[in-house]
DNA sequence: TCCATAATATGACATTTGTCATATTATTTT
DNA sequence: AAAATAATATGACAAATGTCATATTATGGA
């Protein structure tokens, strides 16, 4: 899924506060979302009635490790970062999500043990909150709603166990390079010189989500750059190759 | 979870075959299925007979990387190993599955698309199989069924993005000894000097599961034993000092 | 019991990646 | 526009881990 135009990325930068700026009734949907589209008319407007749309900026946290877990949440627009920090305080970002992604489908939200994990807006975000019984109910009156969730979680399986094959056992370049395959097909916009990503990400950003340091992402970076694999910083990432970056990713030697 | 007393582990090794010794209905189950247990007495009995019991032995696979994924497994019996391998030939055990846990619920089984990883049984081992279709049905018209897939798939998400993150951030000894904490409260047998772990592990099983050669699992495991962390090797590996080992995994320095 | 094979062990050395120090260049904020 | 901060860059060196070679010990099957 590489759209060929289509931005926000808001630049202002409010205060850090902890709570979104307003949670209301959601207006207009800028994509479909597959489990909404998926309820019965009825059902819809009963579950809509629920749904409450936050917005979140850069410097907010939508929850944070350790939270309690009380919602279920639909990425509406703009992108999160899903973070996981060690007791050492080492941090490491497993995942992006983008509009039409959904997160706490999962255990902690029936159980209720706290968040695994921290999740954070990358620029401006919105995204629509169904309240933990409401969850509960929507899953239990519409079977082709779980189904569409269980289809979303089994995705999500799958993509973590590939992600954690490739921390597993490839080399440091070789997963940058996968992680930049993965963005720009996920998230990348065509360009004439290239995939231009469609989420800002420092060498910073990079090294949590593969797993090095700063100084590794930057001298790996520095290599891609001049191989004309990818051009560009944090704001501006474009990749410029992106089939050898895929032979790179799964090649054996260096 | 470590029981107190429950041995299987049978030690014939049958030639190397690629399908189930047997497939019959189900006899008898060792414990309790949460996902059988939530179904009413007739969806049960209609389910049941959707149900086959499969045994597969040492050398043989339950399915293969690549294979047509058609259907939806329940571990019984025996240990099953989740595998995936990269082009180049290097493989990754990616999970341990023990009897009560669900395999394949995921996307794969609807889509089409081929299984993503192998499934190896350790030792003797029983499965029951459900069908794509039937496994649809029951979720269709079971929502809490459904529910408990959804449970299920979100503890297994949240379990390998925790796993995830100790491949990115911890050192080898560290990420070896969760994996020693992981087996020995999840599969683990006590025993007057310590916690015997309930699967035979050898030293390229772990190295395996956490993303390092061999060699490196052999000279830490030394290392741990030594520390009078751990005795014995592959058939009967035993935890010494769970607490130790824990506090190994989370600590900062070397 | 013996043999064949698998598993564990260990050393020497190469490679990869991390650490720390210090610049330089962008980007925000005032 | 200037100042402050964040991001990128680079070198020197240390530490962790991999590679390859070669033993030694354990285990399962005939």
């Amino acid at each position: 899924m590489i759209t060929t135009e289509s931005e926000r990325e808001a630049s202002s930068t409010p205060p850090n506060k902890s709570s979104p700026d307003v949670a209301t009734k959601p207006r207009h949907l800028d994509r479909p979302i597959p489990l909404l589209d998926i309820l019965g008319e009825q059902d819809r407007r009963k579950f809509l009635e629920d749904l409450t749309e936050a917005h979140y900026g850069r410097g907010q946290y939508i929850f944070r490790q350790g939270d309690p877990a009380d919602y279920f949440h639909i990425v509406t627009s703009g992108s999160v970062k899903c973070v996981k920090s060690s007791p050492e305080g080492k941090e490491c970002t497993l995942k992006v999500l983008m509009p039409g992604d959904l997160f706490c489908c999962e255990a902690a939200v029936f159980d209720g043990s706290p968040h695994p994990g921290t999740a954070q807006p990358m620029g401006e975000v919105s995204v629509l909150r169904l309240s933990k019984k409401a969850y509960f109910d929507m899953l239990r009156h519409n079977p082709d709603a779980a189904i569409e969730v269980i289809k979303y979680l089994g995705n999500r399986l799958n993509e973590v166990q590939e992600q954690a094959k490739i921390l597993a056992l490839d080399r440091a370049d070789q997963r940058l390079a996968s992680l930049l395959v993965n963005l720009a097909e996920r998230t990348g916009v065509k360009e004439t010189l290239g995939i231009r990503l469609g989420v800002r990400l420092t060498r910073q950003d990079m090294a949590n989500m593969v797993g090095v340091t700063t100084e590794t992402a930057i001298r790996i970076m520095a290599r891609f750059k001049k191989l004309r694999l990818v051009s560009g910083t944090a704001a501006r990432l474009v990749v410029r190759d992106l089939l050898r970056l895929k032979q790179l990713a799964a090649s054996k030697p260096a």
